[in-house]
DNA sequence: CTAAAACCTGACGCTAGCGTCAGAGGCAAG
DNA sequence: CTTGCCTCTGACGCTAGCGTCAGGTTTTAG
């Protein structure tokens, strides 16, 4: 049996979500219009979010740098979280490490052409 | 003293460009509004090609997958084509191979993340 | 109490590399 | 000659992750 105590945990507002992961306010409201990050509200309307939103949102970015959309992220967020995965949910995360994996090799084959330019540009002055 | 011999080469139209590119014609017209591209015309107005612009065309693929614009390909195309540089085209090279190191351990790491994610998910049933 | 700073909801704008449709001309084969 | 494919020039559309402005409320600092 468990048992789960409540942290009193202190809960934040936009700004510090925004400023503590270096993105925009506008980012973090896009990110919840995309079912990414889901906050409560205070009486008077203003989202508030445990202190986790930091680590997540800088997740999201991550995940963005490597070309998945927030959809794709979306999707994916339960594996995350809980840990539990179908077999769709499986195939998905294989078929974005393969992506990922492939656009490394496509960057590489475009760094050694590119250093090839400068090797050649550099004894060629 | 060079002598050129013009080796009366066979020109290409646009589709035999974009099909041995393996990308659209209307990339390829694409590519010569923003100065990538030049190409002759026929008397009847027709786009007509060396052959070399096909490995061109890919090349310019390879440099957009790696996030250049086709502005900066435009601005290097010289040190490409003659081999020489001036100071500001080596800085913008240096420049461009920074941003894709960059961006491979930026994939890197966002690999090995979802890789963890993988890794979970599947003792984890 | 008041002024500044932070927050709210729309809603339009932007970029970049094309896709796509419209309407018209060019070119080899039968 | 005509059929069918290729090409031409505009020009609008699309996507995704926000930026940005407008106009109004809330929270905080002094």
């Amino acid at each position: 049996m468990t048992v789960t105590v409540a942290a009193a945990e202190r809960l934040i507002r936009i700004g510090e979500v925004a400023r503590g992961a270096g993105v925009s306010v506008r980012a973090v409201r896009y990110y919840e219009q995309q079912g990414l990050l889901i906050a409560e509200r205070s009486p008077s309307g203003q989202r508030l979010y445990r202190q986790d939103a930091i680590p997540l949102v800088r997740f999201f970015q991550e995940m963005f740098a490597a070309g998945l959309t927030s959809r794709r992220i979306a999707e994916l967020l339960p594996c995350w979280d809980s840990g539990h995965t179908d077999a769709e949910q499986r195939t998905m995360l294989r078929a974005e490490r393969e992506r990922i994996q492939a656009k490394i090799d496509d960057l590489q084959a475009a760094l050694d052409h590119l250093d090839e330019v400068i090797a050649i540009t550099d004894t060629h002055p």
